[in-house]
Order: structure tokens, then C-alpha cells, then sequence
DNA sequence: TAACATTCTTGTATTTATTACAAAGTTAGG
DNA sequence: CCTAACTTTGTAATAAATACAAGAATGTTA
């Protein structure tokens, strides 16, 4: 089981369950625990700390199904993808107040942060937004004092 | 050579050897070939495709070059690098005018947008920004009407 | 409940982007 | 023209992501 009362939860069982039943994503063990693991978790991890992560509770899930399993919420904006970073891709619960991000440079972590309104007044007439990304890169408060 | 007058330039060759030499990069035939690819054409192009397109005019280029020099100017500050898509890094001329860039889901391409002024204001107090990237997806006017 | 069709998961094998590194080549300055 | 520093090459290695077929689980229908 997913142990939900051991720590702080932000998202619960039932709201994930909801949240893939309305996408017709059926809620396997597998794919509870890798949303459970995106949603309910100060940072955006990438598929392989998902991976890892869940292998402790699941000593056989397979890699392919975390990535197939983070797709399919992705595709279901369930989760966002976050192309923040070189080398690979971070996930984040997209059913929340609409946000940017912040990689710091030196520990690597990523914050999120204000997004300001109207964005996308910013694309030439005729384009068709479809996600609006801000990321901002620099030091975080700890790194910039530790330099 | 570069053949600089037979296509549009937006960055002339004097320009790009200013630019390498301030930054102490030597201008050996290979880079200045990377750097007129990336800053002279409208797209952002990857690695692979700035290989590819060198390759035609230095058959023995090789791609660990490319990388390098890349690296080097993005280093430099003379290109960006942007994490707009998953698995590749595109490469965009940083001395010109700060835009954001907006990405077509249906045919790929790139294309620069506005920015607004004062974003670096939504990051909290504390963190110091050193780069600002705004990304937009969805579709470009062409592709928009084809579907 | 039994049988079937669908969906999920696994494991392996590939592909692709990127990096590491040592050897060979090139360049600039004395 | 010699030497030191820098650049390029080529190959090999990593790492992220994907493809795919076989097996397992699930839901549905009779």
C-alpha cells in the first residue's frame, strides 16, 4: 500500500483514484504509486527517481512502466513535463495554481514560483498556445550564501 | 570558406571573429563554421543538425568538434542553450535582442516571440536569477489551419 | 463462474544524445 | 624552426528514452 498516513500528503488516495478514473487511466498499483510519488513531493523527479523510488516499495515494477505510467498522465495533464534541465526530463502534478520553476545552478533543486498573468500575449497573432513554461536558473538563498 | 555573401547575414564574419576572440576562443575554421550556422538561420538549430550541415562543407568534421565548440561559446555567452524539447539541446545566438521562443507540437520548428520586461521579479526574495527562459508551446499559424 | 478480450507490465534490445579520453594534428610566439 | 599550448579526431562509454513481443492481470459477457 502506499502508507499515505506515514507522511505529509498533499494529494490523497482518493483524489488520485479520481484523478485517473476522469482520465480513463486505470488505477493500477503501479501507477498510483508513481503518481502518488510525483504529487505528494516538494521536488519534480525525473523517471528514473521515480523509478527508484518506487522500487523500494515494489521490488519488481520495471522501468519501462514508470515511464509508461508518466506519460500517460502527462498526455492526460495529469502531470506536466518539465524540460528544465539538459539530459532529462522532470515531472510535476499539473492540477495546481499555475506556477514557474526555479533550477538552481549549484544544488540542482527546483523551486517553484510565481507566474505572472497573461503570458501569452506575448506569441505573435495566429499562434495557438497550448502550455506556457517560465524557468528561471541561478543560485538558490542556500547556495548564494555558500559561495 | 563561408561563402558569407551568397545567403543572408545577420552576423557578418568580422563580427564572429570579435565575438570569439573578446572571449578568448580561438577562431579555428571548425567553430567559426558552428557559430555562422547557429547565428546565421532562422531556426535553433541541435547539435546533430549544426553536424549534419557543417559536414557538407568539412567532410572530416567530427561531431566531438561540434559539441565542443558549442560548449564553448555557450560558455562563453556567446549562444544559448535552450531545454525547450525533450532530448535534444537547440542553440540560439545570445547577442541579440531577450525573446522568449515558441515551439510548434506539429511540425517542430521554432520561432522567436516577445519577452516582457520585469519577469525576474516573480522569483522570491533570496534567489538570484542568472538566466530567464519563457517557452511557449501549441501550434504555429501554418499548422493551425492544417488540422 | 468460465472464457475471452483488453489492458498492463515486464524484460530485453535499440536508439539517440552526450560525454570521456587519448592520440594526432595545428597554431602562435620566442 | 621549436616548443608549448591548444584543437581536433575517432573511438568507446554513459545515460535517457523507446520499441516490442511475451506474459500477467483485469474486466466483461455469457
Amino acid at each position: 500500500m502506499l502508507n499515505s498516513e506515514m507522511r505529509k500528503i498533499m494529494v490523497s488516495e482518493s483524489q488520485m483514484l479520481e484523478m485517473l478514473r476522469q482520465s480513463e487511466i486505470r488505477p493500477s498499483i503501479h501507477r498510483l504509486a508513481v503518481l502518488d510519488y510525483v504529487a505528494n513531493r516538494q521536488t519534480h523527479p525525473t523517471a528514473e527517481e521515480v523509478y527508484k523510488a518506487i522500487l523500494a516499495d515494489f521490488p519488481n515494477v520495471s522501468k519501462t512502466t514508470v515511464y509508461n505510467s508518466l506519460h500517460a498522465m502527462a498526455e492526460a495533464h495529469i502531470l506536466r513535463e518539465l524540460e528544465i534541465e539538459s539530459g532529462s526530463t522532470r515531472y510535476d502534478l499539473a492540477l495546481q495554481a499555475p506556477h514557474s520553476h526555479f533550477r538552481c545552478t549549484s544544488c540542482g533543486r527546483i523551486f517553484d514560483m510565481n507566474l505572472p498573468s497573461g503570458l501569452d500575449n506575448m506569441v505573435s497573432p495566429g499562434f495557438k498556445v497550448e502550455a506556457t513554461d517560465l524557468f528561471f536558473a541561478g543560485l538558490c538563498p542556500r547556495c548564494a550564501k555558500n559561495n
